[in-house]
DNA sequence: TCTTGTTTTGAAAACGTTTACAAGATAGCG
DNA sequence: CGCTATCTTGTAAACGTTTTCAAAACAAGA
């Protein structure tokens, strides 16, 4: 393996020089320069990473903790960060916990143990004790973010969207369709605890919307505390449009749960979007795929990952950078799931 | 931050006898190796993972280069890559190229400085260019294992689908439903390159099946030479079925095309499975969710990427290990989607 | 020419660990 | 008790880079 003393060899200077060279810095003569460069072309030199690595005492790593990995929602979320990071010149170290709390603190040690500059978290069930650590990591000069979940602590930053706001307009949406016996599938509240959380803040929209908005709304509620997967939306939603029959629009918290309502609606031979409005959460790509085509509140999944990446990298580079709690919007993308109540 | 240094003079011992502790070495004397632990434990000591990477000139980092991220098929295989790699105590620097050869390029250079043990590619488009870096990985120590393409150099291991049967067991499955005039979409092949591409060895299968088992198959091919996307699907399902109106099945080489497919017949009013049937192929998450669901030939993802980081896992702990090629059988899943053709 | 200031370069230390080597301690054996 | 073999431990070198410090070279001003 070539070392930084053959190149100094080669181009007859000192070490020092070369790392000059390599690094960038000033104070080196044109013509020495160009040496070096000759010689660390002729010689094939690549910088040993885990050295210089070792010697600054961090790498160009940031680590990225998030629950799932499989859903499209966390995948698009992973692929957002991790093209931002590595145009910004990191790599990404890219862990599932899948909801395992043991893997999330074998995760953030060997992010520790790897001196990652940064982390970005996005996180499980267990918040007490990630919040905890997360702590931990700062006394040890890791910046941290979160992603899709407000801390409990003021001086971490995140990204999140604004749920309330997002099932306020999801609601507002079937409402001024003219539905006023609407049913909500709201999954995976339970598990990710806390009042804050996602989930709640949805559900939390609705009933203000509906309250705000007319006066003879009736919402019928189904709570799944389960994983918000395609199979709880389907059982979920077969259970209430039997016990509801005069249902005539559904909201989904999540699109994975609206398309199982939206099977459920099949099976049991409702003609839609006619006999049934199905309103979906989160804007992942299967939405669109579905049939009819499902009208949902499109979270900036792409923003999300991105800004989260640009909010953990301000803070690597500069350490003093006042942390930043930022909310973005919703949109409502209306597609064929969707249509005006037949009087 | 607490150095091995510092456990030394607490335990009052000498740092060689930490590190020794440290890792589990034999000939600590059981008294000495407690009185290690308890002043790591007390100074709250953590090993400096860049320190001991340096040392040993090895990280235990793996590669792995995918060139799509996004894609449920690519998801599924990259977490069944990490799990299973964290499993066995490696951790998972994921690279998603999104088929820039540029990208790829930076990529291979990132894991070479960081020492990485080994690699796992699905290589993209620019093969040949890959083959060579490949070349190179391997010179420098570097384990290297293909997912679903089989390198051309049979020195490098791989794990892949037999697309052939694949291909080969669905059209029989349409033949055997007594289909006699089929569509097959066959999207995402010319990019794939080669002639033993994933692409090719589908439609390889699908006629030898058509010339093996019946006389009186006639198949009408599409091409686009495009990703193998749902838009694409949708569009090639509108041409084919409007061009072929006596087209009874088709099969997408891949889900997403399928579901385009699909698409396609559901707006030009076609009653599914009824009036056509729709065979996928991949048996992504997606296939179960569609309506009708999709029946598909299901590769079997979560294996591939586990016999993949395992293959791999072998060769970085025993270099002599020779290569071997894995070749896995997909399997049909029956569903909705494909039904006997009324007479 | 001398002084002063600036630019360019090299020598050497340092980062925290692992490990080769040697030495000290202990045990086993005659 | 003396010798050898084995177990246990410490010393010190090494890994490849970055960086501090100081010296050398050069330029500019007097």
């Amino acid at each position: 393996m070539v070392t930084i003393k053959d190149v100094a060899k080669l181009a007859d200077v000192s070490i020092a020089t070369v790392s000059r060279v390599i690094n960038g810095y000033a104070h080196v003569r044109p013509e020495v320069r160009d040496a070096v460069n000759k010689a660390i072309d002729s010689l094939g030199y690549r910088r040993n990473g885990l050295a210089s690595s070792f010697r600054t005492q961090q790498s160009n790593i940031v680590g990225v903790l998030l629950r799932q990995q499989r859903t499209p929602f966390s995948s698009a979320l992973a692929y957002a960060i991790e093209t931002t990071m590595f145009d910004q010149g990191y790599r990404v170290l890219l862990c599932s916990t899948n909801g395992d709390a043991d893997r999330e603190q074998a995760y953030l040690e060997t992010m520790l143990d790897m001196r990652v500059q940064g982390i970005i978290i996005r996180p499980s069930a267990t918040t007490a004790r990630t919040v905890k650590q997360v702590a931990t990591l700062r006394e040890r000069g890791v910046s941290v973010a979160f992603v899709d979940m407000k801390p409990k602590i003021a001086s971490i930053s995140s990204v999140v969207c604004d749920n309330f706001s997002g099932g306020y307009q999801g609601m507002r949406h079937l409402i001024e369709l003219g539905h006023r016996k609407i049913g909500v599938v709201a999954g995976g509240i339970a598990q990710r605890g806390g009042s804050q959380d996602v989930g709640s803040e949805r559900v939390r929209g609705i009933r203000q919307a509906a309250h705000d908005l007319a006066d003879d709304v009736e919402i019928v509620f189904s709570h799944p505390f389960d994983t918000a997967s395609f199979e709880v939306g389907r059982e979920a939603g077969q259970a209430m449009i039997t016990g509801n029959p005069d249902i005539t629009a559904i909201f989904g918290t999540t699109d994975m749960l609206a398309i199982g309502v939206m099977h459920a609606a099949h099976a049991l031979g409702l003609d839609l979007p006619r006999d049934l409005s199905i309103l979906g959460y989160d804007g992942v790509l299967e939405s669109a795929v579905t049939f009819p085509t499902l009208s949902t509140i499109a979270q900036p999944i792409h923003e999300m990952g991105q800004i989260a990446a640009m909010t953990l990298i301000d803070h690597m580079r500069e350490a003093s950078k006042s942390p930043r709690q930022v909310v973005l919007e919703n949109t409502l993308v209306q597609r064929a799931s969707t249509i005006p109540l037949e009087t």
